[in-house]
DNA sequence: GCTACCTTTCCGCATAACGGAAGGGAGGAT
DNA sequence: ATCCTCCCTTCCGTTATGCGGAAAGGTAGC
């Protein structure tokens, strides 16, 4: 474990990290174990948390995320605010099409499904609220990536480009293509198992920036004109909803979540 | 300000706070100035958060509650595990009633509504997601407080009790036979503003305990029999998604929520 | 009784956190 | 252009806070 110069705060946030990856709740011992923290350590964070309602513990001592932690995120712009306005839409989207719909944000170089509504036959990928994956992975991760900022859009092409196992650019040539493409028509695309077709829209912000995206699984037997069409309308109501001007997409500014090397 | 024992895990929550209870983002002077921690060490603290992604920083140079720590309390089983189950049940018992609906918990001795419907007309109220009052306060806390663990029922019913500014028991003696009166019936009301009645039943979770409350707002001119039947249907509803037992109410454990005294 | 596992308290050490001071920068007013 | 204000960031010597091994309590099983 590339030791990371030690820090209170830093170990906390491992710990925190460490409930949230156990499907269930942690015992103190197991907390230790599985963070790396020496257990007198994280005896004496997790007191604190618990003290401060961050963690909850049950009467078999197991700890869990707490309230207060769901109270502070639950002013998180991007994930609960979107959620609360993108909610009814995916819904209606969802009912009408019966097909499996995406929310997703971009958090650095990856994205964030924030919710889902799955259709009983694609139920079996993997996604999950909260998980994580590559951008160019999945055409929801494509789009986010194409209205990134430059600069991020330059690191992600440039770097090593993890070869997924659906159809996906994989060259940095095929996948600069890919995202003019995608801007210049305003959805992506990706193949899913050779039996599904991913199909995602941008959503847009009060700043007219691309703040999340919106993607429908369809069989590939099916046509996707009309889906799609149903999909941009739904992901441009979303955009008004949450104030974006009417105008012409831009891309986000450059980002300033830059650190070291 | 009572100084607590300073320390970096405190301060950081104590900051996460801050800004969560800011309505927007909050640069680090103003993190520092309302969170009176010096600034220095303000910066130090927001910069690790940010770092995490637990704080997220806007081109203006603001911080807002970031996505992971969303993602880490997507898990919190209290609030997002028993919003998720309990979400279709509310709308359906709002569709058809078309008045308020609010789902809380209890943490410590305080109610937490964690998700909310609101008829135009009751909107007027100052409860939102996250909020907190009183446990004798409302009906939907007065249900807490009569499933919660004897001692900490003790604790409220002997500690000062604020009067509210609405009808609620204000003695002593009043609320030990108002909490009798809840268990024996199962659902508590208390007046909102001489206008408005408020009627809350109990949510049972997988262990039998009362995890949870529904309440509905009804207009004083309404019979409240019909819609009372509704709503306990509807509470049970969710205790049987949540896999609450079919049998007999119990109560809370002993809270371990203690420490000094 | 013994063993195995977990949680909590203790305490001397040193290191990570502290925060005042000072150095940039951006924006507004004169 | 010059001053002024407000904010962000880096520096650095000091010290209180966090550290974690060791050992003491607890509980359960045998």
């Amino acid at each position: 474990m590339g030791n990371e110069r030690r820090s209170v705060l830093r170990r906390a946030m491992r710990i925190l990290e460490t409930i949230k990856d156990a499907a269930d709740g942690l015992n103190l011992s197991e907390i230790s174990r599985r963070s790396g923290v020496p257990l007198t350590t994280a005896h004496r964070i997790v007191s604190e948390l618990h003290e401060w309602g961050a963690l909850e513990r049950d009467e078999s001592g197991e700890y869990r995320i707490g309230l207060w932690l769901w109270e502070v995120a639950a002013v998180a712009p991007r994930s609960v605010g979107l959620h609360r306005v993108a909610l009814p839409f995916m819904r209606d989207l969802f009912e009408t099409t019966q097909r499996g719909v995406h929310l997703a944000v971009r958090e650095k170089d990856q994205v964030v499904f924030v919710e889902r509504f799955l259709s009983p036959e694609t139920a079996t990928d993997r996604t999950w609220v909260g998980a994580r994956y590559e951008l160019h992975a999945t055409a929801i991760g494509l789009v986010l990536l194409a209205y990134a900022p430059p600069d991020l859009q330059e690191e992600v092409v440039t770097g090593p480009l993890a070869v997924p196992s659906w159809h996906a650019p994989v060259t940095e040539r095929e996948l600069r293509q890919t995202l003019a493409e995608i801007r210049r028509v305003g959805y992506a695309t990706t193949l899913i198992r050779q039996e599904y077709l991913s199909v995602a829209a941008p959503i847009h912000g009060p700043a007219g920036t691309v703040v999340a995206a919106l993607s429908l699984i369809l069989p590939c037997t099916e046509s996707y004109g009309p889906r799609l069409a149903h999909l941009q309308a739904t992901a441009r109501g979303v955009s008004r909803a949450l104030g974006a001007p009417q105008g012409r997409t831009r891309l986000a500014l450059p980002s300033d979540m830059r650190k070291g090397g």
